[in-house]
DNA sequence: AACATATTGGGAGAACATAATCAAGAAACC
DNA sequence: GGTTTCTTGATTATGTTCTCCCAATATGTT
């Protein structure tokens, strides 16, 4: 059965803290203030069985390793702050995506990119 | 001085023959159809001198290795078929996004994708 | 508390994309 | 045509991200 680990608590505690999508290295540094000796083998583990939980979910950026967020949100976007390098959600979505999809392809699913500076670093 | 040969000429064809954005592998399928024996240094070798010479851009799009496009297009996005795995241009872009932006943010640029299934593969 | 076993940490290593190296080949110029 | 030197192709190396391995440790159970 699967136990309760003091690294799988920081893990998760780390996300829920954040509030945003989280890289391998930003979880580590953030769940190491709980766990110091934690290693990033372990947090690639339990990202990977935090995902099969169902309880992750992957974001994927442009030219980026994916990083990771609590499932369950709900439509929305992200936001990458060129400075900072962190991501944030963006509620909401832009108007008619249909209308700009190619005469004859089927349009599924879309992702929307927001860059620029955050609120902390454009001072 | 730069050369003019066979290898580069298959590979500016290539782009413009295929009118939407090559990874690197797709290049060399494509350039191979001129010249049997290019190599796949070469390939990348040739992208970053057009590059540098500003006659590709980069595409970066979320979980995959960049690919390229020919520049000086004006503002567009993308459609990637998850059948084919190729990425199509597309023209125009959706309405107000500075109104989905969060409260304080300063947004510079932005990014949008769309996934489903080309022409081609959708029947 | 003692046991069974899931989990960890750290290092080795797999996988991938791309860059460096260098001898051989090919453009450009005489 | 001969020479110079840029370019190529094949291989090797590099960087990055992520997984595997295994002895040591911690957790849940009795």
């Amino acid at each position: 059965m699967q136990r309760d680990t003091r690294q799988r608590r920081a893990i998760r505690r780390a996300f829920e803290e954040a509030g945003h999508p989280l890289s391998p290295q930003e979880l580590l540094d953030l769940a190491q203030e709980d766990v110091k000796s934690l290693g990033i083998a372990t947090v690639y583990r339990n990202i990977r069985a935090l995902q099969e939980e169902g309880w992750l979910e992957t974001v994927e950026l442009p030219g980026e390793p994916p990083r990771y967020e609590v499932a369950g949100k709900g439509h929305h976007h992200h936001f990458h702050c060129r400075d900072c390098d962190r991501v944030f959600e963006v509620e909401g979505c832009p108007g008619n995506i249909q209308a700009i999809t190619p005469e004859g392809f089927k349009l599924e699913r879309h992702e929307f990119v927001l860059y620029g500076l955050c609120e902390e670093c454009r001072t």
